[in-house]
DNA sequence: GTATGTGCAAATGATTTGCGTGCTT
DNA sequence: AAGCACGCAAATCATTTGCACATAC
């Protein structure tokens, strides 16, 4: 389960600390997407001994490792996910709600990869977020 | 020229003052995306009398009547462009020079309708950004 | 053992706000 | 004249960092 993750680090050089694991698994385990506040008490709930700066630290850490995604849905704060390879996707906000919908779209993929070769480069990252209210029926 | 947006200010009933007039014409005349700093350094320059608080004030009201938009290019800074209506368009960030190329597609546009209502929602904003390296030749 | 990670508190940087004064309508 | 808008400086909020101690490898 989260050994996977933890091995990928390993092999990468990144020391694995106590407090690290607990991030990664609050942020692994998570069913939304949680600011930096919100992995922060998440974490202290499992182990005392973690500051809110090594939180911070350590999204930067794992974000330049790949390992996790930096979000950011207009309200001023990060937000982060865990990436999983493969498992690539999109955000619908409802702004009603504030709830969040993940979508994959393949059309939409092959667009981008199109777009930004016609326009002379190669994609190294984007990032889509559609805002809308829900449909009356 | 900038009257049309000054006449538009005015229906709205936003009060028109000498740092607004400046601010606008600072953000239309624009050929890049300039940040709240950028736009306070240019508005100085053509009259002495703003400050940086109300070029904050400023941006934040006028986006609120949706004249200007709110950029972010993942640097910290907000940045911004005037809201031409039938000039919508996207971005496509050059992490090389940082330069921002613009563009627009037909197909983009259709593909966020559908994937929207697809999901039971009504578009109603939305974001995307594409980050690439110039493709060699 | 040594380089690196951590907690704490202070520093930073972008943005916001309270207050007394000035300007638009 | 009355209500906003402004400049200024202080406040706020998210995030970063210096330092002395603790820990992974």
């Amino acid at each position: 389960m989260h050994h996977d993750i933890e091995k990928h680090c390993a092999d990468l050089g990144v020391k694995m600390t106590e407090q690290r694991k607990t991030i990664l698994r609050v942020i692994g385990e998570a069913q939304d997407h949680p600011n930096v506040e919100e992995i922060y008490t998440r974490s202290s709930a499992l182990d005392h001994n973690i500051s809110l700066a090594t939180v911070y630290r350590t999204v930067n850490l794992l974000e330049g490792y790949g390992l996790i995604e930096k979000l950011d849905f207009m309200d001023g704060k990060s937000r982060y996910e865990l990436k999983k390879l493969a498992d690539h996707h999109h955000h619908l906000i409802d702004l009603e709600s504030g709830a969040v919908i993940e979508f994959f779209d393949p059309e939409l993929e092959k667009l981008k990869e199109q777009i930004t070769k016609r326009l002379g480069y190669k994609l190294v990252d984007h990032r889509l977020e559609l805002y809308g209210v829900p449909l009356k029926k």
